[in-house]
DNA sequence: GTCTATATCACGATAGAC
DNA sequence: GTCTATCGTGATATAGAC
C-alpha cells in the first residue's frame, strides 16, 4: 500500500525537523545538502521547499525552538526561597535538560556562525537571558552571604561552560548514570560558590 | 615590480596556513572553499595543491600543529614540587595559552567531526593526553590531602571546560584584563577542589 | 503535497604551458 | 611555483505536471 506521492504534510513536517536534526548534529549545516535531509525524509529535494523558505530558514527554525524549550523550562522551574537551593534546582535541570537533547544542543553551540547576522541575533539575546537566570541566582545568594563570588557574570559564565561540557563526554549507560553526574557537578559547583 | 607569476613558496606556504586558519575559524571547514583560500593568499587555486595533496590535509595539519604545541607548552611547565602551585600554574597556563590563538582552539573543537576517521583519531589522542596532564595534578593533590576531588575524571573535564569556554567571551581590551582572568578562574577553581 | 526536470552556479582537483 | 583552463560532480532553488 505504500504511496510514492500524496500529500502526507503531518509525517513530512515533523520529519523534516528531526532529521535535518541528526543531519545538522552529525555532519554540520554547510555540510548537509537538501538532496541529504530529503533523502533521510523519503521525498524528493523539492518536496522540502513546501515547509521551509530555504536552508537558512531550516535551521533557524530548529535553533530558536530549542532555545524557545529552554527559556520555558527555566521559567518553571521552582522559586525556592533560598538561593542555595535554587542554584541546586538549576545545576540539576541545566544537567538533565541538555543531556537530554544532544543534538539540539551540539548545533546551538556549533552553528551560530551560520546563522544570518538577524537571526544569530536573535537566538544571542535568548542565550543572555538564560545566563541572566542564574547569574540573579547568584547575587541573590551573595546577597545574602550564602555564596563568595566576587565576579557574579564570570562565574555564571564558568559554570554554564562547565555543566554543557558534560555533554561532550556523557553517553547513557556509561560509567555514571545522570543522578550521579548531577549529584557530582553539584558538589563542584556548591563548593566553588562557596568560601 | 610587482609579479603575478613565479616562485614565491617563502610566503606563499605560510600564508595558506595563516589564511585557511582565519577562514576556517569564521566560516567553518565545509563553507570554506579552496578558491576562497587562494584568493585571500593570492594565488590562483590550483597553486595550493602545491603545498597540500587536498583540503582535509589541510585541515589536519592545522589541527596537529595546535595539539603539538599545545602538548610542548604543557611539557615545559615547571614541575613544583606541590599540587596546589601545579594546578595554580595549569590553570594560569591553560588560559593564557587558549586565548592566544583563539582561531586555532575554535577549530580544534568545531572541526573534529570534518576530520577523516584516522585523523580524528590522532588529534583525540592527543586532547586525551593533555587531560591526562591535568588529571594526574588532581590526584596527586588527592594522595597529599590538599584537594577533595572525589572524581578526578569527572573533575578534570569540568575544569577543562570551565577554563576553555573563557574563549567564547574574552575580548582584548574588554571589561578584565588577561591577568584578572586569570586570577578569577584560578580563584574558582581552588575552591572548586578545597573542601 | 509531491513529483520530475532543470536553471544556475560553485565545488575539489588535475593537466599542461611557462 | 604559478598560471589558465577544464573535468566531473553536486549544490540550492524553482517551474510546472499530477
Amino acid at each position: 500500500m505504500a504511496r510514492t506521492q500524496g500529500s502526507h504534510a503531518e509525517i513530512t513536517g515533523p520529519k523534516i525537523r528531526t532529521e535535518a536534526l541528526r543531519l545538522f548534529a552529525e555532519s554540520g549545516y554547510a555540510a548537509v545538502s537538501m538532496r541529504e535531509i530529503a533523502r533521510a525524509v523519503g521525498v524528493q529535494a523539492g518536496a522540502l521547499y513546501n515547509y521551509t523558505p530555504d536552508k537558512q530558514a531550516l535551521l533557524f527554525s530548529l535553533l530558536k525552538g530549542h532555545m524557545d524549550d529552554l527559556a520555558e523550562a527555566l521559567s518553571a522551574l521552582p522559586r525556592a526561597a533560598a538561593p542555595m537551593e535554587r542554584l541546586q534546582t538549576f545545576v540539576h535541570f541545566h544537567i538533565a535538560f541538555h543531556l537530554e537533547r544532544p543534538q539540539a544542543v551540539f548545533i546551538a553551540y556549533m552553528e551560530l556562525r551560520n546563522l544570518t547576522p538577524e537571526n544569530f541575533a536573535v537566538i544571542e539575546a535568548q542565550r543572555r537571558d538564560y545566563e541572566t537566570g542564574l547569574e540573579e541566582i547568584l547575587r541573590a545568594g551573595m546577597a545574602t552571604g550564602a555564596f563568595s563570588v566576587p565576579d557574579s557574570k564570570l562565574a555564571t559564565l564558568a559554570i554554564i561552560a562547565m555543566l554543557t561540557g558534560v555533554t561532550t563526554w556523557y553517553r547513557p549507560g556509561g560509567r555514571l548514570p545522570l543522578k550521579a553526574v548531577q549529584d557530582r557537578y553539584w558538589d563542584l559547583t556548591r563548593q566553588m560558590v562557596t568560601a
